[in-house]
DNA sequence: TCAATACACATACGGGATGTATGTCCGGAG
DNA sequence: CTCCGGACATACATCCCGTATGTGTATTGA
């Protein structure tokens, strides 16, 4: 029984171990999550974690690519669903707003990552956020919709506004007051953007 | 000779304690930033820094608070000498994209003191740069240059957007041609607010 | 002037966490 | 059946933070 071979069987392991790292960063910290605890909770020891991720930071590493990559994946969605680009780019940036607001992308990613792992242009995980809003830009631009400014220079400024954005309604007391000024805010600065103003 | 009340020795201690916590926070990052030589380096021994800044966490506090005061007093100096408003706002906000080029700035207040401390806008110090473009955007909304947005919405994603940017520059191999790109596109995102596109 | 007190800082200690070195058990190859 | 390699567990060495305690000096009061 257990028909399984030895590579599912890790392949189990890191992912047992990146579930209990999840839940502890984003309940604890980076910092004041303790390796023994976060491995006994997945019913190891830090072996495994050493064997698999070399060290703390690796597993940081980890699961900031699994998060990241779950994010872009739902901001793709919903940029899909739009009934134009420029909207779609607009239904991007909201997205990325409501997601910061879940602990887990908030202190994982937008706090601790950038912290420890450095900036999160230089991940590995190529900041997939980053990569959908860049397409989306660069095709609006060849379309004229937007004015010809470097794209990966307005991507990253859109994806700054966001974070940021969702950080402060993260931190506010009433959320969905402050969500709402801070999508209106965005639209309005992401217009500068248009080539046309008026729309 | 040596003429030092009990207060200004206590004040140098802590201006020295500062003083190394800035070099070896930024050099080595917060969490790789050992007390021990920190206070040595200082002439000094932990006791001093316990009784000064209760932890580390506060010896942070205190660093960032003299870092943020800083970069607040020289942008509004810089947005001071524009020429009008609107242009006194997009200096201040190309401002903080240079500054953030400093390693200081960028390992202490924009890494690390996020992760560390919470969301900047919970500090005490009241980040004293969004108050300063805060007050700035209230100005510009009033003269009717700016469309009537959520002012304190507005600020923050300005000051997000600049953030971003700084970093990306600061991680690029050429910084300066990257630093054109960030303060062109800054100058056409900052314009989605203004009341009459055409400037 | 002198004694007592308060305070700024130094030193000593305990707890906990990371990373590494070593051990163990199991699956697969020959 | 034997042997070997890999996945994981265990034990150890090291480091560092925070606290408790000690010490010397400056200030206060008589």
């Amino acid at each position: 029984m257990a028909g399984k071979k030895r590579a599912e069987m890790m392949e189990e392991t890191r992912a047992k171990l990146i579930r209990s790292a999840r839940k502890a960063f984003s309940e604890k910290g980076y910092a004041a999550a303790s390796m023994d605890e976060l491995t006994a909770e997945a019913g190891l020891t830090r072996g495994a974690l050493y064997h698999n991720f070399g060290d703390k930071r690796g597993l940081l590493q980890a699961v900031v690519d699994q998060i990241d990559g779950e994010m872009a994946a739902r901001a793709r969605a919903v940029g899909s669903q739009a009934t134009n680009d420029w909207e779609g780019l607009l239904a991007e940036g909201i997205a990325y707003i409501e997601m910061a607001l879940e602990p887990e992308v908030q202190r994982i990613v937008l706090l601790d990552g950038p912290a420890v792992l450095g900036d999160p242009s230089q991940w590995p995980s190529q900041n997939n956020c980053l990569q959908a809003t860049l397409e989306t830009v660069k095709g609006l631009i060849g379309q004229g919709i937007v004015k010809p400014v470097d794209a990966e220079a307005a991507a990253r400024l859109l994806n700054g506004a966001a974070l940021n954005a969702a950080l402060w309604v993260a931190a506010s007391d009433r959320p969905q007051e402050v969500l709402a000024k801070a999508v209106e805010a965005f639209r309005v600065l992401a217009g500068g953007l248009l080539a046309t103003p008026g729309r």
